[in-house]
DNA sequence: TTTGGTATGCTACCATACAAGTTAGCAGCA
DNA sequence: TGCTGCTAACTTGTATGGTAGCATACCAAA
């Protein structure tokens, strides 16, 4: 299954993706510097791409570019996952709708066939991978893929904390449960039940963090 | 009301801002080949604020980007609008339940106002501005602004379709009184109403969109 | 007529140089 | 000691030159 967004090509792209991944696996930390000058060194390329690579991420709100001072890492604004979580939540939950209404069986194997994937997974960047692939499976479903980009793009946020929280607060096996129970919802066309098992699902981030922001004060704004 | 995105401080950005009006209000046409060099003549400054621009208005799905080839006004895909709409009902309707919860008297006197100010306009663009500023409004109330950006990206999409139909398939009339009923609904802390009347409300584009695809076929793709 | 090679002019992409603004630090003075 | 003001070292923003890739037109050969 093809990432979403896949065109590695030009070095703008590529700074732009690992870049990205390093923000959002919290390599770079909410509220470190970018120095343009700094990133183009360290990748042997000149500020240009970087630059543009920059303005990218500062319109996923993943960086803030303040003019003739410096480019930062956006601290994680408590609002801000919980808007992303607003956001996520309507889109989701209208393609779980859909999705328990064109379910085909061919498709659901696949579903079943990544949650099995998800039990043994043994990393969490290689869990959380597979949780991406699982909920654009279901968008694919839905035939609904775009409206999943607008998610994958919000996700950003959000997946920043769980990041932060693995292994420390949500057990995979939950995780993989309530997986479980959306596929088993769509598969029964139960456009209802799928619709709350999404929330089940998407509410967990929520209660994880005020918790983190205790602990982690120093990635959070506010 | 300040809009939501106000930066107008580099020249990048000041492009940026001017080449989206113009493409959405379609004074660029879709399919129309834009130039670096071209639109850096035109505005007098260098290509290099102007290939920012682009690459803004290229993760808006605005234009298309081909390496070597051109930047090309993106032809309206209609299976774009037709997720553009879904993911729109899907957070307003989110939002609108929420905004009748929250709703405060102070509030309403503005949104009421602002349809007042809208049952008077006069042109297309007067009346597409105060009605993204009813919508935003209500986002306001329902305390999820940043939300509500999302839609406000979501929306260029279909908002080029509206500027094609201005006054041949839909009454100003009618959307105003649409615009009523929401907040009437909000104003009666009923959720439920207000969801039905927005679901409403939204859906009049998309019956607007075979016709319009017939009459502007070179707009269109595929 | 059709096919294939080539020249030309376009494009976006990248590197480099310069400009303009901000900030931190330190020297010097009250 | 504490404050002021300058300087120097950053930052991002803009301009410009050169390069590689693609598309078209053209011409020659089959």
């Amino acid at each position: 299954m093809d990432d979403v967004l896949a065109k590695p090509v030009s070095i703008a792209n590529q700074i732009h993706q690992r870049l990205r991944d390093e923000i959002v696996h919290a390599v770079l930390k909410p509220g470190m510097a970018l120095s343009e000058a700094d990133i183009a060194a360290r990748y042997k390329v000149s500020r240009q791409p970087v630059r543009e690579a920059f303005i990218r991420l500062a319109q996923e709100d993943l960086v803030e570019i303040r003019p003739q001072r410096g480019t930062y890492v956006r601290r994680i604004a408590a609002v801000s996952v919980l808007d992303a979580h607003f956001v996520r939540d309507a889109i989701e939950v209208a393609i779980a709708r859909e999705a328990a209404q064109k379910a085909q069986p061919a498709d659901l194997e696949k579903l079943y066939a990544l949650i099995a994937c998800q039990a043994t997974a043994s990393t969490n960047a290689e869990f959380l991978a597979s949780d991406e692939a699982l909920h654009e499976g279901i968008a694919a479903m839905a035939e609904h893929l775009s409206a999943w980009r607008v998610v994958h793009q919000i996700k950003a946020q959000m997946d920043r904390v769980r990041y932060l929280s693995y292994g420390e607060v949500s057990p995979i096996d939950r995780l993989v449960q309530q997986h479980r129970e959306i596929v088993d919802a769509i598969a029964a066309h139960q456009p209802d039940a799928a619709a709350a098992a999404v929330l089940r699902h998407t509410a967990d981030i929520l209660h994880q963090l005020p918790e983190l922001a205790r602990r982690y004060p120093e990635m959070f704004e506010g």
